[in-house]
This record gives structure tokens, sequence and C-alpha cells, in this order.
DNA sequence: GTCAAAACCTAGTGGTCACTCGCTTTTCGT
DNA sequence: ACGAAAAGCGAGTGACCACTAGGTTTTGAC
């Protein structure tokens, strides 16, 4: 009868707080991967103890999970995927490229994770295949659109075309992460768009 | 006048075990990085003591040296890259991917390593970068040599097509290391190359 | 068979890791 | 301005890390 216990909610710099631990966390797993970057590392970033970051955060695997929805978040707004037309998604897709050479952070991030990921036991596992399957498929129904239209060249199959869209696409991220003036990742990905399709980009 | 000091060279098994150390190292190393692999369960995989390896290998770095070395020896004898036909070489290439989808501990120790490696204290970090440069400086020149035969599709750049072949390989790793069953990597290398080339593969 | 070097071990060293405990400080609804 | 919860901190805990010191065992040329 007495009780009722309000719990209270978060104070009101707290919202902006989680977001400068999550940006630190990205850049700290950029450079080190998820299982080699500390908490400690991120905290430093952030001007505080270990200790206050946990507070936040209860433990590694959560503030993953908070980096990994922020980096998709921000990703989202970027490409237009509500947009019905095949071809303004493709284009979606490769203005996302050209996003990402400016963001050089964000593409170490997704290119360790990833491959540290493909390890079963780790605890972004299930994340990227979901995320992998996705985009293929977004991709696939957006060639498949095109293709309804005569905008695809013949004999192009919308799933193949997609894998391999995606795969070229993380590719020339290792590529140029490892040397930036070796490659232009949107020129390259807009060539191999290119020549799947009968109308220009 | 005495001395001489004669050195003597290792035992007989020591080869052997050297290379023990090594295919335990890549499979270590594959699922967790170099990293957070630890010598300590490389070690116990070989069934010896931590100190006991560091007899072989004096350091992390020199023990990742060492698996770096064992792996590209391995792939450089599956390819011909001494063949001087142009055509051959990107065959080669091909059937590297069929071989990969065979050994799937090569292709994470792949991923993983490189994508590590972007960072630029990375041990591996000059590795990488003259890895890739030699693949791709290789890719285009069988590329070249194609076009002097005509055998290249009209339009097609051989330098811009190297570097996308090799992301292309690359990113369809990651996806197949997801899951093996979404994808088939030679195929899909195949398609693409197909598409540049006016002969048959 | 001798004996020195190679191979290998136990037992450390100092460091970092994620995470916990109990405490102080700050916030903010009342 | 009171008080309870949120935010944050210092000081741990136990586990693991790469690497070392100094010893014992094994090998193999003589």
């Amino acid at each position: 009868m007495t009780v009722t216990g309000k719990p209270r909610g978060t104070y009101a710099k707290t919202a902006a707080r989680r977001r400068e631990i999550l940006e630190a966390g990205i850049e700290v797993f950029s450079s080190n991967g998820f299982r080699s970057g500390s908490i400690r590392e991120i905290a430093e970033r952030v001007g505080m103890s270990q200790a206050g970051l946990l507070h936040h955060f209860s433990n590694k695997n959560e503030l993953l999970a908070g980096v990994l929805e922020l980096r998709d978040d921000q990703s989202r707004t970027l490409t237009n995927m509500d947009n019905p037309d095949g071809l303004e998604q493709i284009r979606g897709l490769v203005s996302l490229v050209e996003y990402n050479a400016s963001v050089p952070g964000l593409v170490e991030l997704h290119c360790i994770l990833s491959a540290e990921a493909t390890s079963a036991d780790h605890p972004a596992h299930r994340y990227f295949i979901n995320r992998y399957k996705w985009v293929v498929g977004f991709t696939t129904a957006a060639f498949e659109n095109m293709r309804h239209e005569g905008r695809l060249e013949v004999g192009v199959d919308p799933a193949s075309a997609a894998r391999s869209l995606v795969a070229l696409m993380d590719g020339l991220q290792v590529q140029w992460l490892l040397d930036k003036d070796s490659i232009d990742m949107a020129e390259e990905t807009r060539r191999y768009v290119q020549s799947l399709l009968t109308v220009p980009l």
C-alpha cells in the first residue's frame, strides 16, 4: 500500500554522455577490434573512469551492441532505401560508398568487426549474418525492380549481382584502408554497377 | 687457436616441430586474430609449454611472420604465376578461389589479419600493403596481356579490373565465412571475370 | 660414452583485461 | 532545501597476457 517506488528516469545530460561513449567506442573498436579494444581506453577518451562507463553499459558486449546500433542509425539515414525505384536504390548504395570515403573510422569499424565476427562465438556473429542477409536481400530486390523495367543487362542474375556488389564494396574497403591513394572506392563501384545496367547511373 | 666454437645446427625433428607450431598458429590466429590470439593456446595445441614455443620463435611478432610466410608458400605453389599467358594466370586466380573454399581456416586467417593490419601500428601492416600491391600488380599485368591479344572486352581498364577482382575475391570471403551455404565464391568470381573477357574462361 | 648445444620446462615478472564493491557527488522531483 | 536515485569514482579481484631466468632433459657429432 505504502510503496510505489517510483523508478525515476535518467538525467538530462545522460543521453549525450552515452552518445559520447558510443562515439569513443567506435574509435577504439575501429583501430583495435572488439576483442582487443579496451573499455578502459574508451573511458579515458570521454574523460571518465572505467567504472563510471560501466554504469552506462553494464558490460562490454552491451557497449558493442550500442556501437553497432548507432552505426546502423547513421548509415540508415544516409541511403534512401524507402525509394521504391530500383535505380535510385542502387544510386543510394553508390553514394553510401562515396560517403564512406569521408569517414575512415566507420569503414575500419565495419572491416574489422565483420572479420572478427566470422567466428561463431563472437558476440556480433548473428548481427553480421542478419545484416548481410538484409543488405544482399535489399540489393537483390533493387536489381529485380530494374530488370522488370529492362534496365538490367541481359543475363544478369539479380541475386548473384547483389552478392557480388556487396562483396566488391567490402573488398574495396580493405585496399582503401591499407593505402587510401591506391583506389577510388566509389569509382570502382560505379564502374561495376554500370556494367550491369542498360541505362546510365 | 683451440676455439672453433662450432655452432651446431638444429636437430632432426626441429623443422617438423616448427611446422606444427606454425599450423597451430594459423588455427589460433584464424579464429581470434593476431592481437587476441595467445601464444599459450598455440603452445597447448602442439602439446608444449609457452616457454618451449618461445624457444623456436623468440616473440609473438616473429611467430606471425612465420605464419604469413607459410601461408604464402602454400598459396604460391597453388597458382601458376609463372605461366606467361594472361588467361592462364587469371584461371589460376579462379582456381585459387576454388581451393580456398576447401580451407576455411586459411580464408579466415586472411580475412581477419588483413582487417587488423589496416591499423598502421599492426606488425603485419607493411606486409599487407606490399602483398596487395603485388597481387593487384600481378593481376593488372595478366589483364594487360589479355588486352594485347584482344581477349579483353573493350572499355575494360586492366588496373581497375584488377583492383576490383581482388576486392571481389576478398569481399566474397566475408559473406562465405559468415554463411558458407549462402554463396559460391568461385562461381561469383567466374561470373565477374567472364564479363570482362571476349573468350570463354 | 662423453659433452656441449638444442630443446624444453617450471616458476616467475610486470602488465592489462573485464568486471565488482562500496563509497561520494550530482541531479532534480517534491 | 530535502532526500532518493542517478552518476561517477578508487580500489580492488582473479584471470590472462607476452616474455624471462635459470634449470633439466634430449639429441647427436665426436
